[in-house]
Formats: C-alpha cells, structure tokens, sequence
RNA sequence: GCGGCUAUGGUGAAGUGGUUAACACAAGCGGCUGUGAACCGCUCAUUCGUGGGUUCAAGUCCCAUUAGCCGCC
C-alpha cells in the first residue's frame, strides 16, 4: 500500500507475546517479517484510553493490570524505552502523560512537568543509537503550556517531536488550535509528528501547518465497522443497497477494488466474516496513502491548498469524515 | 368421534385483571481519530389466532370458533 511507516504499541506488545520474544525472534522487523520503517508508541495513550484497567499513575510511573492474565505490570519512564529498545522499531516514542479534556489548568500544568521530567528520564537511558527518540507535547488547548512543553522538549534536542493529546474528545476548533499553538515551537528541520490524526480535514489542517508524520487507526476501524472511504464521501457497505451492487468501492488501485465488488464486501460483513473486515481495510487505508501521495505532489508543484480544498469539498463533508 | 395442551412483531419469546406489551436476535439508521478488532447509541407490536361476553379496566377471566401438536377409541 506504499505506507511511509506502520506502528505498533508498546503497552500490548509487552502484554502479549512479551517484549523479550521479540527480542529473541531478532526485533519487531524480522518478528513480523516486515523490513520497512516501523514506529512504536509508547503506551502513553493507554494510560488515557484505558483507564479501567489502569491503577494509578505517580511520578515513577504507570501500574497497569493484564486483562489477559490479571498480572500487575509496572511502567516507568525508563522501562518504556528498554521495552521499546527491545522490541527494536526504528523510531520510539517518550513516556507521557495524555490528561483527558477537559482538564483544568492546574492540572494539566502538573501534568506538562511530569511529561518533561518523563522525556528526561527516558532519553538518559536510551542508548540504542540506530533508534530515533521522538518526545512528545502535551498542554491541551493551553498556548501558553503548549509552548513551554514543545521548548523544553526541543532543548533536550530529541530526534523529532510528537503533538499529543489530540483527538481525545475535544471540540473541532479545539483540535485545530492545539496544532496552531505547538507547531510553531517545534524545529521543522526534523520530523513533526501529530500523532493519533486520520481525519481528512485535520490530516490536511496539520499538512499546511507543517505536520510531517500522522498516524491513525480510523481506517481501519471505520472499515471493520463497514464505513468505506470515498472520493464522494462515506458510504456504508453494511446498507442493503449493496447488496446486489456488482461494482468496484471506487475506481481504486487498491487490492480489494481490483478484485472484489461491494456486493461481495456487504456479503461478507453481514456475515461478519473477518476478511470483510480485512478487505475494506486495505481500501481504507490505501484510500488515505493515496490522498498522502498527491498531497506531497501538489506541495512540490505549488498547489496544495486548492488540491485539499477540492478533496475535501468531493467528499462533500466540511470535517472530512 | 372423544379428551388435553398451545396460539403474543420478521424470528425466539416475557407477560397469572390495572399507566406508553419486557428482553434478545434479525432489520434499519448513526457514531468511531497515538487500536482492549468483532464496539457504542438510536429506531423497530395503538396490539396479543378469530368472533362474542364478563368487568370501571382483558394479552391475562368466560363462551364459541379456527389452526397446530399430543393422547384415546
């Protein structure tokens, strides 16, 4: 599908099948036979996204319960890395704190120093040189927080920057000014990554910002739910007028529209056969690759922002999704 | 021919006289943003086989009738 880089997770890699067997199988590309780019995240976002299974977070760290196995499981900022190192992906993600929005300022200004005093930590022990390290800037919709968290981070020099904390339920215009106010603070000589983003109208928001890298699991969970990405717009595969429509999703390059029909794809998530699931996926996620390609080609040729204008408005949604 | 049991939506069914007929599946619609894949939200029987009756009030009680199942001759 021609993705720049994939990423996989520290928190559930750790859990199952362990970092030290992907240790021994040679790291994470020879694991997976996989030989291109590959980035982890820290688990960080875990810590916010799964809060139910979270014990509590103190300055040392994070303690986490297994839901496979019940096992405590203990993350400081250190071990992330050496599980990080283990596991062996070329770009690797600082320990950070994600607060949930809304969160007061008080708290998110706590939370910023113990991000910082995290990526401090963190970076000391990282020793695998062949790795980038990426920190990451929290401070919610705080300007003020944004900029110290992305210049403290910037001083400890790391090899790219993360924007964090978006996406996590706050409003449009919230997410949209939470870029504005970081992106200016982060160096654009190295990779700025804005992590968590997968949304056209925000991919394309973070592009003309200077957003170097996005990562995003809404293709495909949007395509195991049966929502399939269009030039047009969204369509849902699981809707009986698909049923006998024997037509491609799209005109496509991907491999599910050069082989199957949306009859066929309804079929199969009505039946909730798992590659249905897998198939739209792959037209999901080759669908937004595809608007990365000619969105670097229009910048090269001058003409980006009437190219995402005119994207956006074919798919005929002012968010884009 | 006689006796018994059962009839509630597309389906499986709750409901033993008292406001808008439970729940599940199916169906339909929407959501999902650094992944706990197979999740969340909403909609979906003015009506209980049919026809009478009792009662202030009936899916619930009575009578008749129809259909299905079981048993006996």
């Amino acid at each position: 599908m021609n993705a720049g880089i994939i990423l996989a997770n520290t928190y559930h890699l750790e859990l199952r099948p362990g970092s030290e067997i992907i240790q021994k199988a040679g790291g994470i590309h020879s694991f997976m036979n996989y030989d291109g780019p590959i980035l982890t995240d820290s688990g960080g976002y875990q810590v916010f996204s799964l809060t139910k299974l979270r014990d509590k977070i103190t300055e040392e760290g994070v303690s986490f319960k297994d839901p496979l196995s019940g096992d405590k499981h203990f993350f400081s900022p250190e071990e992330v890395i050496k599980i990080q190192e283990r596991i062996g992906a070329d770009i690797i993600m600082s320990f950070d704190e994600c607060p949930p929005f809304p969160c007061s300022k008080e708290y998110m200004a706590k939370s910023v120093d113990r991000t910082l005093r995290w990526a401090k930590r963190g970076k000391k022990v990282h020793t695998k040189k062949d790795q980038a390290l990426f920190g990451i800037v929290q401070g919610g919709d705080y300007p003020d927080l944004r900029q110290y968290c992305a210049s403290e981070l910037v001083s400890m020099d790391f090899d790219g920057y993360s924007i964090g904390g978006t996406a996590i339920g706050e409003p449009r215009l919230t997410e949209y000014h939470e870029v504005e106010i970081t992106i200016p603070f982060l160096p654009y000589n190295k990779p700025r990554y804005l992590m968590g983003i997968g949304s056209l109208d925000m991919l394309f928001d973070g592009i003309r910002k200077g957003v170097d890298m996005f990562d995003c699991v809404l293709p495909t969970r949007l395509a195991r739910h049966g929502s399939l990405l269009t030039r047009k717009g969204r369509i849902n595969i699981l809707k009986s007028v698909y049923k006998d429509d024997f037509n491609p999703i799209e005109k496509c390059d991907c491999y599910t529209c050069k082989n199957y029909t949306k009859a066929y794809l309804h079929h199969l998530m009505k039946c909730e056969e798992s590659l249905g699931g897998r198939l739209c996926s792959i037209h999901n996620v080759r669908f937004l690759i595809r608007i990365m390609e000619e969105a670097r080609k229009a910048i090269k040729e001058d003409k980006f922002l009437s190219y995402a204008a005119k994207i956006l408005q074919d798919f005929g949604s002012e968010r884009g999704f």
